[in-house]
DNA sequence: TAACTGTACTAGACAACATAATACACATAA
DNA sequence: TTATGTGTATTATGTTGTCTAGTACAGTTA
């Protein structure tokens, strides 16, 4: 639910973006959703409305949701493709972190068997 | 052999200390061995002294090397552990973006091909 | 002694970030 | 129309991190 970090060294308007685009991945917003206003937002969370207006127009740079003036923010019709492109980066991002284990000698079993482990029980 | 990306968003000391740090895990430098100095260094590289100094000061603070006044700075002993430490760090963040990748609904087997998969030759 | 090391300190420039205060344009319901 | 709630733009200010610059001091070694 939107949590700010401020020992995150990400700055705020990123971690609303992220949270919010997590929102939408997940399923909390569906396409067309409204999503709250600046000024709602940014009191919720003690924010000023300038860095949520940034984390909304960085938001609707990337495609993820769309502005109209007076009316509001709402998730983009392409908001279901935000999935797969999360995808396609966590992807990337396990190749480059696999291939950096195997510079360092890292066992192919091993490797698999770091991301097959199952979870702890929380 | 060190180099120094000004696109990076990641600082320069931070750079400077991660291409050292890549070189002693990947065997460049032995235990012991002598680093260059940070007026050589900082001339090799174009940068001012202070920023390579703060990139050593972090690697001692890691324990990844030690300083010794007057003398230079070294690889610290247990800079064989560094590669252990590496391998942990890639396992934890392997494990998270699997775990992120599962919450997306993404198939167990597809995971497990995308860091199976071989390079593409370069 | 001379020349090399690491280290410390102050000062300044610069950019990113965040806040604050206004102001304007648009949409919608009363 | 009026009032209210939207997004958006602008300017100013303060903080922080980074980097550079210059200087100085302490220790080591040939």
């Amino acid at each position: 639910m939107l949590n700010i970090d401020y020992r995150d060294a990400r700055p705020i308007y990123e971690q609303v973006a992220g949270g919010i685009e997590d929102l939408i991945v997940h399923g909390a917003y569906a396409a067309d959703a409204q999503l709250p206003s600046v000024r709602q937002l940014a009191s919720e969370l003690s924010i000023n409305p300038n860095t949520i207006q940034r984390a909304f127009a960085l938001l609707e740079s990337k495609g993820v949701i769309y502005s109209v003036k007076g009316r509001g923010n709402f998730v983009s019709a392409d908001g279901t493709s935000v999935r797969e492109r999360r995808l396609a980066e966590i992807s990337m991002q396990l190749r480059a972190l696999a291939k950096a284990a195997r510079a360092l000698g890292a066992n192919e079993k091993a490797i698999a068997s770091w991301i097959l482990e199952k979870e702890e029980p929380s």
